[in-house]
DNA sequence: GTCTATAGTTAGATAGAC
DNA sequence: GTCTATCTAACTATAGAC
């Protein structure tokens, strides 16, 4: 839709302009004025020199920004030689890209709700499907108790989500107290050895 | 702003239609119109009979839909002799509450982007004292590992939001492979003991 | 490619008959 | 208390000059 350097950097503009708006104000309550005057003031029949309807623009953000390429190289780079070493060089990768794909994720809620899901279906399998197969590969190695696929997916996802969402919700001041690799390798403890003391008797790790 | 009967009747059914609407659809895509049609075709001007403004509809239902009542019983309730128990006590009763509170976290988030947080404000603080001294009663008791209250909070926060997010996104048929019960208690189960196999020697509890 | 101007539609809210 | 009719403002999208 846009060929010259001008164009590019318009197009850009605007799509970062949209970007904010539709995370902070949500998706039906940002007109196309409001992207126009964020993006530099612009006039708002500009806009569709770049994209065809609002919609459109909207649908580019969610391919655009899917975090395809970070998740497929986490996989390929979380490695190693037995389980919980493989989980927490995963989830310390995950963890720190997760929260930025928290913005992301309020996209997808917006394409959920506003569109049925169409626009988020055509990038979904992209990231499913090798995520299925890393947790299969995390299986293979030695050091887990016994579990089915499944369930290690869903925890390992717990951990993920529950990361992002208390992040927003618990108290600032008192998330202050450690840095976020402390509170990512603190929850990675909490997954693989619990919270429950131990029988006190051969405390061989402690 | 509604004293017969027949008005109380449409109250709750514009109240009823109206959190249909604002979960499935948001709140900015929800016309008024919209919400008049769902609550048994009613009149538009009518909504104005039983509320200010849209706006005022939305914050009655934050108010009365929130889970304060059922969150202090549930603190009163799941108490016991060591720390373990509890958790699971306290984890069983509140993770299927928290997914029914799933839709209302949902609103929560369209008071946050809509109306800056004005509205949740006002009822946030009888959740989140009452959840802070429970956390507190917790580790009173014996049996966890020694830990700051704010990470053991973080943690309980993280599988309960884990718990409810992951039910969305995980594949429907692979989830149905437990009861609702049977994933509860697994998590849990991973909270408590870990998910790294034992070392091997002493199995007293396997 | 960008702008101004505007068409066409829909929103929240109000007035007044019943 | 509910309805129909309507007001004003805001929206997406288009047309046409530059």
């Amino acid at each position: 839709m846009t060929t010259t350097a001008k164009g590019e950097e318009a197009r850009s503009e605007i799509l970062n302009a949209a970007w904010k708006l539709f995370i902070t104000k949500g998706y039906a309550s940002t007109s196309l004025r409001d992207i126009a005057k964020a993006a530099g003031n612009r006039a708002v029949g500009g806009i569709y020199n770049h994209f065809a309807s609002k919609e459109a623009l909207f649908a580019e953000l969610l391919e655009m920004a899917a975090p395809v390429d970070e998740m497929r190289a986490m996989f390929a780079a979380a490695r190693g030689e037995n389980a919980p070493e493989v989980i927490r060089n995963y989830l310390r990768a995950w963890l720190p890209i997760s929260q930025r794909y928290y913005e992301y994720l309020k996209l997808v809620q917006i394409d959920l709700g506003e569109f049925g899901g169409v626009n988020i279906q055509r990038i979904f399998p992209e990231l499913a499907t090798p995520l299925h197969d890393y947790i299969a590969y995390i299986q293979t190695l030695p050091g887990l108790k016994p579990m089915p696929t499944i369930v290690l997916m869903r925890l390992l996802d717990t951990i993920a989500a529950g990361y992002v969402v208390t992040a927003r919700y618990s108290p600032e001041d008192a998330r202050a107290a450690y840095s976020p690799e402390e509170w990512i390798d603190m929850m990675v403890d909490a997954l693989l050895d619990g919270i429950t003391e131990a029988p006190a008797e051969s405390a061989t790790d402690a």
